[in-house]
RNA sequence: UGGGGAAUGGUGUAACGGCAGCACUACGGACUCUGACUCCGUCAGUCUAGGUUCAAAUCCUAGUUCCCCAGCCA
């Protein structure tokens, strides 16, 4: 029995309810102890973050108490279901990291019974053919504050709706002309309750019955039935459904099989983000994004291809708990988790992205030298490199000032900084266009006793700023992404106006003349780097190739000097 | 105005009649060859009004606010 929280895998002292629900089950053996869930996706569309919710819950539940979770297609609906995302959602779990076994499963398996039970109902007097259209349907329901009226159709004899609902599956009437009904309650306050259709005629190729089939199931029909079949014990499903369960026990009832438990709990919601399917679609119709894997994008692919790993996912989706509360979650979670797993991978290296040249003045003219650079200062196992320097080199424009204001440790006229790993140097002379004014480079003189980033004579500097040997950088593009909304709730809109006018213009910002240490001009597609005092960086799969990788900036790293600047 | 749910710091989430805790954010500080990491600290909360009780976030009553439901979608 694992009902002691002591000894489960969530010993961690506080257990959600649902894991509460479970102990309970667990300790009073209803089901005999046994914990089985199910991930039931209908594959219409890609899986996204919110998802991962669901599925680090239903497999991390199964996990936690020796249990099993299946795979569930809910492809009740051959119009809107195709192929293609039934192999992207397969791949996405498994990059999440869970395994389905061999129990993968489709709503479609069950059509038989479904009819079989369907059969049933009607020969029980509760559930009858229906030849109202659906907009005549729609008036019978009645409103929120107002009972339905009973379909003309409500009394016909078992016989008849027998034969009728026969007719119906061999395909004799048209799509939408007669729908199979069951006979529960027009006047009740719960609208599902209303005479809920079971069965609508479709003439449509179904992805994998092909024309086995003509009519089909609908999802309140099919998926209390699809559960007690596999013997779910807690089927877990979000908030909207729970004004539907009264129907899945009603079903489950009339039918007198298996009967699980449905338990509801809150989606996700993020801010800065949208999280609908029906979302996603226009921005990648409407060109806003590259596509569903484009890497602004909360989907499991974008943020694959973000960088994003599945470990800071899952401790994602085990930080933000479960609850019943409608809530927004603060995408620095999320952010805050991926960086306490990249801080851990990530091997550092050197990169620039705005670059400004830097001529040593009293470093030899033809000389270069390696030096020692660690991989990951906090990790020793990680070893180390040797990085070119010679004497022109690049560093990042933003760490060089003119007219340094107070605090800024970082090179100006006459200031001395640490080159990461490499020397002191201090700035000699700025060199500027002479019609523009920009500075084009940068002069300084070097301390070569400070060869590996130390004073023999203790002096200190206040800073250290990382840089690329001109000689040696590999050219990069470089991708920075920011959110792609620049309101928390990109749903709050002016009148009239979409989300679309929350979109964020800089949400993706190329750069072209990155410059980046020689060690990273092959670095393998789908890896991550930390480029220092920058941020991670990942390699992008899809745009990359051979020695020429495509950089996408993960996340930056914290940044206090920056907050700093905001304030003044 | 019918029914079903839900309300705890800025954001989430615990506490299940007995000291309101944790995480993220924000803000200070220490450390630092990453203005990172790490460490320490600060601000800040029980929707409202009554009631029961020695004791209420928790129980009772009334109210307020928010979410969901009128697809032959899931």
């Amino acid at each position: 029995m694992k009902s002691d929280p002591s000894n489960s895998a969530s010993n961690s002292q506080s257990r959600h309810f649902i894991q509460q629900m479970i102990d309970t089950d667990n300790a009073t053996a209803k089901h005999a102890g046994r914990v089985h869930t199910r991930f039931p996706p209908e594959p219409n569309g890609y899986l996204h973050i919110g998802h991962a919710k669901s599925i680090c819950l239903n497999f991390g539940l199964a996990a936690e108490y020796g249990g099993l979770c299946n795979l569930r297609f809910d492809d009740t609906n051959p119009t809107k279901e195709e192929q293609e995302y039934i192999d992207s959602i397969k791949n996405d779990i498994r990059w999440l990291g869970f395994d389905w076994g061999d129990r993968e499963y489709y709503a479609s398996d069950y059509f038989e019974q479904l009819y079989q039970w369907a059969v049933q109902l009607i020969r029980a007097g509760q559930a009858y053919v229906c030849d109202l259209t659906a907009e005549d349907t729609r008036e019978h329901r009645g409103t929120l504050t107002e009972p339905g009226t009973n379909s003309p159709y409500r009394d016909r004899t078992v016989e008849e709706n027998l034969d009728l609902f026969e007719r119906m599956n061999a395909g004799e009437f048209p799509n939408g002309s007669r729908t199979l009904r069951a006979k529960i309650d027009m006047a009740s306050p719960n609208l599902n309750m209303r005479d809920p259709v079971m069965y609508r005629i479709l003439h449509a190729s179904h992805h994998r019955t092909g024309d086995a089939w003509c009519i089909y199931p609908m999802y309140d029909w099919a998926h209390g039935q699809s559960d007690s079949i596999e013997r779910i014990t807690h089927s877990i499903c979000t908030l909207e459904f729970e004004n539907h369960r009264p129907l899945y026990d009603w079903y489950l009832d009339a039918l007198g099989v298996y009967h699980p438990q449905q338990i509801e709990f809150a989606r996700l919601n993020l801010t800065y983000t949208v999280m609908s399917k029906r979302k996603f679609l226009l921005l990648v119709k409407e060109g806003k994004v590259e596509g569903w894997d484009d890497p602004r994008m909360p989907t499991i692919q974008g943020l694959r291809r973000r960088g994003y790993t599945p470990e800071a996912i899952r401790a994602f989706c085990t930080a933000i708990g479960v609850a019943k509360f409608n809530s927004t979650i603060d995408v620095s979670v999320l952010e805050e988790c991926l960086r306490e797993d990249l801080n851990e991978r990530a091997p550092r290296a050197m990169a620039v992205l705005r670059p400004l040249k830097v001529v040593i003045d009293n470093y030899p003219e033809d000389e270069d030298e390696l030096l020692e650079a660690a991989n990951h200062p906090l990790n020793p196992a990680m070893g180390s490199r040797q990085v070119a320097f010679s004497r022109e080199l690049y560093i990042e424009r933003d760490d060089f000032m003119e007219l340094p204001p107070k605090k800024f440790f970082r090179l100006a006229p006459g200031q001395e900084v640490r080159l990461r790993y490499a020397y002191f140097v201090t700035c000699t002379d700025v060199v500027k266009d002479p019609t523009t004014g920009a500075i084009t480079e940068i002069h300084c003189t070097y301390d070569p006793d400070t060869r590996g980033g130390n004073a023999p004579d203790g002096r200190k500097v206040k800073g250290t700023i990382h840089w690329v040997s001109a000689k040696h950088a590999v050219d990069v593009e470089i991708r920075l992404y920011d959110h792609l909304f620049r309101k928390e709730n990109p749903d709050d809109v002016p009148d009239g106006e979409d989300f679309f006018v929350n979109l964020n213009p800089n949400s993706l910002e190329i750069l072209l003349d990155g410059k980046v240490e020689a060690s990273l001009g092959d670095a393998e597609p789908g890896s991550h780097y930390q480029f220092e005092r920058l941020g991670y960086f990942y390699v992008d799969p899809k745009t990359s190739t051979p020695g020429r990788p495509v950089f996408n900036r993960t996340t930056t790293l914290r940044d206090t000097w920056a907050k700093l600047k905001e304030k003044n």
